[in-house]
DNA sequence: AATGAATGAGCTTTCATTCAT
DNA sequence: AATGAATGAAAGCTCATTCAT
């Protein structure tokens, strides 16, 4: 307080990401070993402080857990409201870029982290998911609701309930690459997640059987 | 109390079923805590045991959980390729039925309680996913997929990635059952798997959009 | 009692040396193990029982050890005092084969056995450590000290300590008994105690020094 | 009591010697229970710290032990090797002034207590016994050894074995401090560890026989 | 602001002993 | 006489958190 003109503290060790900094090696640690499983020690080690300094921070083990979430929550939800602005003209297009961006979202590590830990640690912290509900999903999925519901009332989807196509539209994204880490399984090379998202655009668009024999194009 | 010679021994005998109790007990406790929060005296407890007869039974708490696992494996697997009877005739009515045992499925809470555990400790027992993977997953997925390829060699599905295809299938579906519960989503009246799949039946078969006239022959 | 003139039990698993079968296997563990890091149920495996049936035999784990100290005592000092038989005439040929029948009993893996386990348990179970010198050090120093202290009153041996002396001869060769199994030490073949022995005794005999220049032969 | 601003802090700090502290705590208990039926909790009341702190200082139970052991080590052998600054000139001379130094040293329950305890502990951690078997027998054995082989050579000594006449010389003295403890025998007064070493000596010198004139030449 | 020594509750696991059968 | 399931009291060890410095 009341610093005395400090001296040029330029290149000191900058002190107030400290924070973020931890939250970076506590959400490497999280993600590697679960919540559980890391300890305090190991986070302070990892951010090149003392066990001691975390508690400068963070106020308990569970907080450095909720600091994460609230980090990652509005930089999501701001994204995906991003994509908002693609929504315009045709559907079709709108659909297709809508997953793209989503692919390209989850195929960055650093985006999806959050997610997976809060799903692993909801059980034994359920507040934690409830902000990210509240921050996250509250935000984005009654957007992408309406957006449905728009092309149901105007005529260009089918008369499908909006709420639930939602999930027929994610839910093979998200889990394939929810389940694919932990099952270890890589379909043919990596992750393939742009190939999963042209399937499923193709099914999602023309439906899954083929329209009758005749009509059959011979692709 | 003050009954002399009490009819109560002090501890019960013989008990066969003692694994069984164990891991009922285990999987209670396990869903609502999770795998690492949850003590041995907790399951011992909760099965009406001492601390120590739990070893009796399990060498470790890992094995608990292991033997969860594989407790649950063989009767989902089965339950899973007694659909393959459903298999035959026309995909539409297979495909109508077979989600249909998947709601059925996952609707009873038992039976996805144990894949829940296993996707959320898969990052501390690696060899427990390995282990319901290769039960479980490899024996039910190829099937699974190898019905979507006869289908698309036969005509009746349009040129769709087999493997892919089959996410779009059982994607919403599952990730529906996964995070509902995690982020406390209940659509309108509990769970409402039925109206979903339903929803994502409807899209599969006709597609998510109005036909525009000229392209839709005659469905 | 008064069993029902039993049909020929001949062959029946002998039921009163069962003692001696546990005995024997909490011998062979305590030695390889040590009597802490040896459980009841170990000695139960190791000798054909279950582990309650340990207890109809032996009160607890320690009287094991007891009856382990009890059976081997007897024997133990009569083998010693059996020795007083030689002690007539030279004492030079009494010394040598009182020495011989040490070597021989300590080259026994059996006889010394239950020394060495009363040796390092005598901490926690003094009780074991006064019985074994009652009944053996008790009854067999006194003979041996008395055998010296005849051969100093008669002239034979120099004017030495009696007790003292006991010590210098026995010494040698307990302790490289002793130390040699815990530090592994083999001098040239084999725990070579008789060639320990030959040379104790030549130094006994003889002196460690050349008596004068002049009477050293050439060697 | 209702001392407010108290003196008492709830924890000391900065214990540079906490280590030392806790091995001394340690070997006191382990000399008077046994490494085994010492617990951990033990050692750290009696060193006046918390259990968990222990485990700041020494990995495991079984690391105590061992920094028992490396911590008596070099001393021991460092106070037997400083002896050798005596080994010049009679050897008579030597060998009294040896047998001495042995003597005060076994007779400082600080210096023999460790070895004890590595007798004692062998069975179970055979790689301390081996430590101490290198840090100390190994440097210290050979140069005794030879010592008395030069004694041999110079024909000071008769033609006896160097290698077992050490044991000749020492197992007595050893031996006598082994076991006295252990089966409470208490000669006259004290140890007299000391008239010990000069009725053994006394043999050394002109062994055990009373000389008869004819034989003592040339036998 | 930062440290890290210290705490103490809690964990998993072992095992001598008991007792219903 | 014999079993072995069951107990419960430890034990060794970990770790989130505190606090003197």
């Amino acid at each position: 307080m009341a610093r005395p003109n400090s001296p040029e503290p330029k290149f000191r060790r900058r002190a107030e990401d400290r924070p973020d900094e931890l939250l970076d090696a506590a959400l490497t640690l999280f993600v590697a070993q679960g919540y559980a499983h890391t300890s305090v020690a190991q986070i302070a080690t990892a951010a090149g402080v003392s066990k001691g300094a975390v508690y400068l921070y963070f106020p308990s083990k569970q907080a450095i857990l909720e600091g994460l979430v609230k980090r990652a929550v509005t930089p999501v939800a701001d994204r995906a409201l991003a994509v908002a602005n693609i929504a315009q003209g045709d559907l079709r297009a709108t659909l297709r870029s809508l997953l793209g961006s989503i692919v390209v979202g989850l195929t960055d590590p650093k985006v999806f982290a959050v997610p997976k830990i809060v799903i692993r640690e909801a059980v034994i912290a359920p507040e934690i998911a409830q902000m990210y509900r509240n921050a996250v999903l509250d935000r984005v999925l009654p957007f992408a609701i309406g957006l449905i519901r728009q092309g149901v009332d105007s005529g260009q989807l089918r008369a499908v309930d909006p709420e639930l196509t939602l999930r027929t539209i994610m839910g093979p994204i998200v889990l394939h690459v929810l389940l694919s880490e932990i099952f270890d399984i890589r379909p043919e090379r990596g992750l393939a997640l742009d190939a999963l998202a042209e399937n499923h655009l193709d099914i999602l668009l023309n439906g899954l059987f083929a329209q009758d024999p005749e009509s059959r194009p011979d692709d």
